[in-house]
DNA sequence: TATAAGTGAACGAATATTCATTTATATTTG
DNA sequence: CAAATATAAATGAATATTCGTTCACTTATA
């Protein structure tokens, strides 16, 4: 039997991924992104049951990339500070590693897609960031909230910065640029919030 | 002549903004809308230059409900953390009152329509932003940061609170009701991450 | 009566998806 | 080892809809 061209698979979402972008929902077009990709509309057919579910499971594949980005060093047992410290250097590198992925990812939060999507979200990661709280909270390095209080006030204010600085500026018309020295800034911040 | 019904401009732009939230940018489409309306298709034309041209302008609507509500009681001479409160308290409020229209400008903050969209935003509204950040600085109410690390630390947590309440659940399955009291837990974080 | 609001049908272009065929290759056969 | 075969990958053209937009026309009112 003929074997399937991984290569192909592979500029698929990445043209995917390049167009959405780009153009946004309307501009991912099935018989544009074949194009784009250099294959025939009905190989896209091959690999995804149909519109809905190529943008699902475009998703799936980002979102294992970001995971796994995040959890790279990563141990839910390190003391509060350094895997809060270890989690925010990973999370901004792959915001400037893949931006297009990032942005991609953003837009499928708000829309149709996001519930779809959330129902095949990663288990495993997020226990394992549930516990890394949990413990922090125990061993009382962090006060005792909701983890949604939690991640709201730990992980927000960082892809906050991650958007202005791929919208290319601020609040006012000022270029912005996010840079080490500004995480840093923040992080401190976050964890005078965070400590008790 | 003929006068326009005011009526029909408001029906538009409500019918538009559910089928959007509803749908996506895909559902949007001009004859749906029109049909859903209760209006010719050619009359959105009288409307609106054209599909783009009436989400921009659908944009700038909505951007001024939330500024309105935003502002409601608010003046940038107050002190840091009346006026936070304040701020957190409308926009809360907003959120509340108009999910849909939320739903609808954070879809659009990701998509190709952003620039277009930040181009029309109400310069008043950020310098009275800016101009309370500057005056809580000046009286040392606030740790002295660049004006876009304190609005990351000081308001996405607060977003970020309303998008897993919106979402219906928090970041595991359980269900997630956004109440009083846990923003005001979450508030309190916040202001001790601001303050000297 | 002048004029802008509002219409419904129509336009070509673009949409998602399908299907009868062709192509490449892993496996089996001689 | 080489040739035949089976099979999934890949295709391009065609499907019926739906899309955004226009235009000749009617309607309501200042």
């Amino acid at each position: 039997m003929r074997t399937r061209d991984e290569n192909k698979e592979e500029t698929i979402r990445q043209k995917a991924i390049e167009l959405f972008v780009k153009h946004g929902f309307d501009g991912l077009s099935m018989q544009k992104l074949a194009k784009e990709a250099g294959v025939s509309p009905a190989t896209l057919y091959i690999y995804y049951k149909d519109r809905d579910d190529m943008i699902v499971q475009l998703w799936v594949w980002v979102m294992k990339k970001m995971v796994d980005t995040t959890l790279e060093g990563f141990d839910p047992g390190m003391s509060f500070e350094a895997g809060l410290k270890l989690q925010w250097q990973n999370r901004a590198r792959f915001c400037m590693e893949y931006p297009m992925e990032l942005h991609f990812m953003e837009q499928i939060k708000y829309s149709p897609y996001h519930e779809a999507c959330s129902k095949k979200m990663d288990a495993k990661f997020i226990n394992t960031m549930g516990e890394f709280v949990h413990n922090a909270i125990r061993r009382k390095e962090v006060v005792k909230v909701p983890v949604e209080v939690y991640w709201s006030v730990a992980f927000a204010p960082l892809y906050q910065l991650v958007k202005m600085h791929m919208s290319g500026r601020g609040l006012r018309d000022e270029k912005f640029v996010l840079d080490e020295k500004t995480i840093n800034q923040t992080f401190k911040l976050v964890l005078k919030a965070l400590k008790p």
